[in-house]
DNA sequence: GTTACTGCAAACACTTTGCACAGCT
DNA sequence: AGCTGTGCAAAGTGTTTGCAGTAAC
């Protein structure tokens, strides 16, 4: 399974000439084992370091760049902050349903399509052609209402900041 | 009206011990002003420098900051791009339901709930306590559509990046 | 008279780029 | 052999901060 995943994603890479080097291998494989978390660039730079210590910053950006125009990843932008990473495991149209606690900053996900009819009523009344959408949904999750409840001036259920796993 | 919402704003500003100068009536003049564009902070900056040349960048981000906090403007991050800002009439939650060209890089927007089922949904299937929410739809708006047709390398309807209004 | 605010410039974080060398194919 | 990819360091961009002087209350 994963090493088809790797086949197609080769023959992706070929198509338009990108090679298929160490480091980008390397970097997949990181993407791929960490496919259900959003990790930033710097993390994916530091998970990669540890097999392929050599490599660099720039590679990692330039890297997922390409992973982005080929669909094999998805970018995102929730705030002001850097962007996180995301594997894209069926290369298809993917619906980016985020549910973020605004105390703890988990991130979990929808995948299902929410907004078929609200993307028909829009593309009615606007005559838009609509590509994409993304839909973020701001609160807090059980565990931090419940850590709110007890200690109001308590501390988030997980640090917002998951700098190292 | 508008002095209506200045006392209102002034008020806003005594009651958190922040002082209503100069700089900062300038800098809400504008964005008042532009309330139905979303303006990056240099945007602001420059037209409020045209009322008031003394001004700094830096007096711009801490009044757009202060303004955020205090529910008068909202604030966008659509890409990884810079952030916009928008003047929030009403001071009342906001829904942030916005239609975006990938073309000509026009922002519409609708500020119907159009959302309230899904995040019914959302809240008894996860217990997430939701505070409030963002929609961005991407696709082409009907100009761009045309042109496109018409000539499918043409240059699009508006220059994506709207320095100078 | 306090205290918050300002403008400047320097710092900042994240990301991109120029370059000479290395390595696929 | 040729062209793409790499690592490094330097540059870039948007935003924030330290500081000494200034102005609102």
């Amino acid at each position: 399974m994963v090493s088809k995943k790797l086949s197609h994603i080769k023959e992706l890479l070929a198509e338009k000439d990108y090679r298929f080097t160490p480091q980008r291998e390397a970097i997949l494989h990181v993407i791929v084992e960490c496919q259900h978390s959003h990790l930033t660039a710097d993390e994916i730079y530091r998970k990669t370091k540890e097999a392929y210590p050599e490599i660099g910053i720039a590679t990692v950006y330039r890297t997922l760049e390409i992973f982005e125009t080929l669909g094999i990843i998805h970018k995102f932008q929730f705030s002001e902050e850097r962007a996180l990473y995301e594997f894209n495991p069926g290369y298809h149209k993917h619906y980016h349903h985020h549910v973020i606690c605004l105390r703890c900053g988990s991130i979990s996900e929808f995948n299902e399509d929410l907004l078929e009819d609200i993307e028909d009523a829009i593309a009615r009344s606007t005559g838009f052609s609509i590509v994409d959408h993304s839909l973020a949904i701001y609160g807090y999750c059980t565990t931090c209402q419940e850590q709110q409840e007890q200690t109001d001036s308590g501390n988030p259920a997980k640090p917002a900041d998951l700098d190292e796993e």
